[in-house]
DNA sequence: CACAAATCCTACTATGTCAATATGAATAGC
DNA sequence: GCTATTCATATTGACATAGTAGGATTTGTG
């Protein structure tokens, strides 16, 4: 059980866009990938999620590159997930006969079943909007700190 | 991002121990291989997990079998996750320079450190004492049920 | 002691997924 | 028509998981 690295590259990813296309200019692939250090045909395969999931739109040619296709706080971290990684968590283990509750169906039901509202309830609430305040205020500490160096 | 078959069975083999030595007997993995449709072979190495994770001790011999090393209540999810899944998830990327907090830092820092505070909070306060209880409950609720049918 | 039934231990295999690469087609501007 | 970009698909290698196999060890019992 851990966060893919398509996953977590694709929320980086994601963010340079965000931040690097504030002004309405597309942002090239290649400058993402020299920025964030990914392969860049590998980045390449990560877009096509992100374009698949509708969280970004390509457009091609000579001045092509990216850009967000809806407003960053549109952009749940539930819905990236669910995009760049097949396995999203669900336990749907079916009892043979209904009739009896038996252990794993209780397990299922009562452990699983919760854990994945519980987990819901974070990616739904975590907006791609957060992640770039975030960071715009780490960033921002950071470079008062180094000020007074 | 998966729960593992291990895991999964490990905590129905862990509730079925609990339920089935309630008087102190000892529970052979052939009966728990049969109640819950697990390969016994399979099983065994759950149940090697499982005593690595001293939440189960085994008797050898003619009338061995298994049962609880501690209090139900003294067992926590976060530690048998620990015990049968090698990739708990930790995001441990660590930036080239430290000098400027790049994107990657931040998400990792503000995004998946908290997700794992958040995680850590639901597996932490569960127990297998609350499973056995939710069995107990839904199967109660069942045979309630049964009777008016 | 010898046997039987259980746990315990180690190695192996097959399958599948993920990370990453490779190749090239389609598109748009100059 | 050239070039730089996105778009699409196939392939590879490494690794983890699920499950199997065989046998060693222990313990009670006749």
């Amino acid at each position: 059980m851990k966060i893919t690295t398509k996953v977590e590259l694709g929320i980086v990813v994601l963010t340079d866009i965000a931040l690097y296309s504030e002004n309405g200019q597309v942002v090239r692939s290649s400058e993402i990938a020299d920025r964030q250090n990914i392969s860049h045909k590998y980045l390449e395969q990560i877009l096509l999620g992100l374009r698949q999931g509708k969280f970004v739109k390509g457009q091609k040619g000579i001045h092509g590159g990216y850009q967000l296709s809806r407003p960053a706080n549109r952009i749940l971290l539930c819905d990236i997930l669910n995009a760049l990684d097949n396995n999203i968590l669900a336990n749907t283990y079916e009892a043979d006969d209904q009739q009896a509750v038996d252990i794993r169906t209780s397990v299922n039901n009562c452990l699983w079943s919760n854990f994945n509202s519980y987990m819901r309830r974070f990616t739904e609430n975590m907006t791609l909007e957060d992640l770039i305040k975030d960071y715009k205020e780490s960033s921002g500490k950071q470079k008062d700190y180094m000020y007074y160096i």
